[in-house]
DNA sequence: TGAAATGTTGGGGCG
DNA sequence: ACGCCCCAACATTTC
């Protein structure tokens, strides 16, 4: 009876996974490990809000692997030695994984592929959360895209093509055969991936992680938010984006199970309109492909700027920063729509994306504090932190990166939240001290009169802080400052 | 996937 | 009837 180890990394999912594919059509039993592993991953070792989904999404995954009558092995510490002790104790003859991009997982896998081949075993590892490998897509000029809008164009192309030849989800694995005595495993607790402080309590009613809770998502946003896609996507108030993006990064599923989804809709849905939202809600799974892409090409990029020239930038010193920093973390700004978002962060481990711009034009503009401190911030609070994304989106923001906002490009939150939440629900909902405000002036209550304040029941400075910026000078001085790097 | 300043146009009030 | 001014509405440019 020959024997694999499919080792389960961020693709924690049965259906639509290459690596637990190879292993049971090459093998008669495969054993399902993950190996916690933090070490190796610095400096961009799990944060907080992903350590807490990683724990709920193995439970669930556990869960899914008991019920194909087989048992997730958990282990912690070295992955390679991990490896090596269970193929001594199993007699594994090969080792399976789907592949990350990570610069610093590369470097490990990569060691670790070399090792187990040399110990004589098979070692492959597959793609299961991409379109397409970074390496597959390049511009005329054979180098990496740096633009988005190119590298869409070439991927859509493609993308369509392969579906049109048959390239499709791999089916759900529903029985698993495994080894009869299984090898020592750690309880999902020894891993300590819960934090101390109780301030995970609202996660459990705002997500259910795992590969269930995922399609249950995918479900729910196909079912209708999808057909109002680009109407309603950039209002923060409205239940109407997919919220896929910690599903996505834990790979409870796959970009390709969803475009195979959307083009499912779309051959029983021909209503007007639905496929030209379904097309922009698939554009924006690209900006996380772009991500992937351009991190593989750029590895140096989550510490420094793509466009060196930014490597000067005269960002504030950390001494006069840092009590910024923190209004801005706790969502004590005075900016409305700035302090509903950091408080959503913090409360559900995620932000509506429109608000992640804002929030981060806000600090790195208006407060002039690096992009770093921001990434850093969202590291440990969101749940779908991806290290792609994260850096991918800040460096756009901050405009120092690929195809990022040119520097003068600065928001104004204000205008931002009279444009995208007329209603004012969204910042009514996160900064309930200013629910009693008229839209009119939720979003700048230091331009409302006085006695109207008062009627809401609102002192600045008391109730609710004083704006700790003005937002017309910072965004002179940051012109000024951006146009210092410019020449 | 900006905002603000500046320029242009055209309707209406008014002498 | 006409010219003048104001100013909203829209367009262009600049940062």
């Amino acid at each position: 009876m020959s024997l694999a180890i499919v080792w389960l990394r961020r693709d924690l999912r049965l259906a639509d996974n290459p690596a637990l594919q190879a292993a049971l059509e090459a093998h008669e039993q495969v054993l399902p490990v993950f190996i916690h592993a933090p070490d190796e991953e610095r400096p961009w070792a799990s944060g907080g809000a992903t350590n807490w989904w990683l724990n709920h999404s193995l439970k669930a995954l556990a869960h899914s692997i008991a019920r194909a009558s087989a048992a997730l092995i958990i282990r912690k510490g070295d992955s390679l030695a991990e490896l090596r002790s269970l193929v001594k104790s199993t007699g594994a003859t090969a080792v399976y994984w789907n592949r990350l991009y990570e610069p610093a997982v590369i470097a490990r896998d990569k060691q670790i592929k070399q090792a187990l081949r040399e110990d004589g075993l098979i070692a492959e590892s597959r793609n299961a959360a991409l379109w397409f490998e970074p390496w597959e897509l390049q511009t005329g000029g054979k180098e990496p895209y740096r633009v988005f809008t190119p590298f869409w164009r070439n991927a859509e192309d493609r993308l369509r093509e392969q579906l049109a030849q048959g390239r499709a989800p791999l089916a759900a694995v529903h029985k698993l055969k495994s080894p009869m005595k299984l090898p020592e495993s750690q309880a999902l607790e020894d891993l300590q991936l819960l934090p101390k402080i109780g301030w995970d309590a609202h996660f459990y009613t705002a997500w259910t992680p795992g590969e269930s809770g995922a399609q249950a998502q995918l479900g729910r946003f196909l079912k209708a938010p999808v057909a109002s896609y680009l109407a309603q996507r950039d209002l923060p108030a409205v239940d109407a984006v997919s919220q896929l993006s910690p599903h996505l990064h834990f790979g409870e599923i796959s970009p390709l199970q969803i475009v195979a989804a959307i083009e499912h809709l779309l051959t029983e849905n021909h209503a007007a309109g639905v496929r030209k939202n379904a097309e922009g809600f698939l554009r924006q799974i690209a900006w996380r492909e772009f991500g992937h892409h351009l991190l593989f090409h750029f590895p140096q990029t989550p510490t420094a700027p793509l466009n060196a020239r930014f490597a000067e930038f005269e960002w504030r010193p950390k001494s006069a920063y840092a009590s910024d920093l923190r209004a801005w973390q706790r969502g004590e700004t005075g900016i409305p729509i700035v302090d509903a978002g950091m408080r959503q962060l913090w409360q559900t481990g995620w932000m509506h994306n429109r608000v992640r711009m804002l929030v981060a034009s806000v600090l790195t503009k208006n407060l002039l504090i690096p992009w770093i401190e921001g990434a850093a911030w969202f590291w440990d609070t969101l749940v779908d932190a991806d290290l792609a994304n994260n850096t991918l989106g800040w460096q756009w923001v901050a405009g120092c990166g690929a195809d990022a906002a040119p520097y003068f490009r600065i928001f104004n939150p204000v205008l931002q939240g009279f444009k995208f939440d007329s209603a004012g629900d969204y910042v009514r909902r996160w900064v309930p001290e200013l629910a009693h405000l008229p839209p009119s002036t939720i979003h700048a209550p230091w331009d409302a009169e006085p006695q109207a304040l008062e009627q809401a029941g609102v002192k600045l400075g008391r109730d609710y802080p004083q704006a700790i910026v003005d937002l017309r000078e910072t965004r002179a001085r940051a012109l000024e400052a951006y146009d210092r790097v410019k020449k």
